[in-house]
DNA sequence: TTCATTAGTGAACACCTTGTTCGGAAATAT
DNA sequence: ATATTTCCGAACAAGGTGTTCACTAATGAA
């Protein structure tokens, strides 16, 4: 009765291996041409294996993107620690984000660049926005309602960094991770500021 | 010899309607899941025929959209002549986008919303792209060098004009089109002054 | 070790979509 | 009426999807 555990063990491997293969097989190139052969092919596994751990392709990609999306916050969302300092206003700090892009070259343009898998973007899109939603509500003058929701704000702020990691992959580079952060803050805060104070 | 001219006139009516075709489909559902057999069916032509004039979905999607984003730049393209008034800094009229989406709806959301269709988006962002970056060399005082290029300038204004869009259309529509004219000006002009100037 | 249980295997299957081909039907201009 | 061009649609090969099933391999418990 309790084998449970172990089998459950044996499970993860099996499904770790396929969420690697993929992994591999998306830096190579492009998510959408990539089939289930390829994947199967890469991990050495069976087909119905493979449709035993997962619904289809991405289903698969979902479920290992979870990972991936954590070690993308990492650095950004446990920011300033209880009150945001005055004078150097910064909201969030995605330098580590474009740290690990520039680590992780190649999986981060098969995500972000040309066609890039959308799915993927989306999500980090949410997590960057939670973040900033509680950011800004900090930041904003209690019992002030700006005349832009918060929401929006928070939407446009997570595009705004997903937009500049966009253009800085396709573009080789042109600035480092803390001249990004500086952009991203010199672009966007003194719009939101009018409208917070 | 000039039977040319009206034998045009036949394909034009063909491509024509295969394009209603596409778009009618779009309308009702995501872009990804429709097929070829889909869009020959609405327009009671032959397989064939469609490969005669189309390399494949895409092929028909990129034709058909010419229209389209040459009706979207509309009254967004073509703005202030000549210099740009000083008091009420407008970098870009939006408002006709953001109209044209209201009066189109289900097209819009079709192409911006959910997965939207990324080519489109794309081609959209580069034309706005464009366009921005040519009206922020003519702010541009002269002889300055700014210290972020104007072309990341640009393509920052460029996706945040299209994350407006669809954050709009995903949360039914919650300002005018003139309002969000507004909100675009009052989240990025501040920033971007304060580069240029 | 032996045995029961669970996971992985891979061939075969039905089904769908793609893009091509080709002989003939239909429309059009002269 | 005739020549030209387009359209038709059935048939085809290639390749992907997701399922099934009898079989094998690995694992934990006795």
């Amino acid at each position: 009765m309790d084998q449970r555990k172990n089998e459950d063990r044996r499970i993860q491997r099996t499904r770790q291996l396929l969420s690697e293969s993929l992994m591999a097989l998306i830096e190579q190139g492009g998510y959408e041409t990539i089939t289930v052969q390829n994947i199967i092919d890469k991990a050495n596994l069976g087909r119905s294996t493979f449709y035993t751990h997962f619904r289809d392709k991405d289903d698969l990609l979902i479920s290992s993107m979870d990972d991936i999306i954590h070690s993308l916050m990492l650095g950004v969302e446990p920011p300033i620690g209880g009150t945001i300092p005055k004078g150097n206003l910064r909201i969030i700090s995605i330098a580590p984000l474009f740290q690990h892009a520039q680590d992780q070259f190649r999986l981060h343009k098969a995500i972000m660049g040309g066609q890039g898998i959308e799915v993927i973007i989306k999500k980090l899109q949410r997590h960057l926005s939670r973040h900033l939603e509680e950011q800004l509500e900090r930041l904003l003058s209690k019992g002030k309602s700006p005349s832009i929701s918060v929401s929006l704000m928070a939407y446009h702020l997570a595009s705004t960094v997903l937009t500049l990691l966009r253009y800085w992959l396709d573009n080789n580079r042109p600035y480092s991770p803390e001249q990004m952060d500086e952009i991203f803050h010199e672009l966007t805060m003194p719009g939101i500021m009018s409208v917070l104070i």
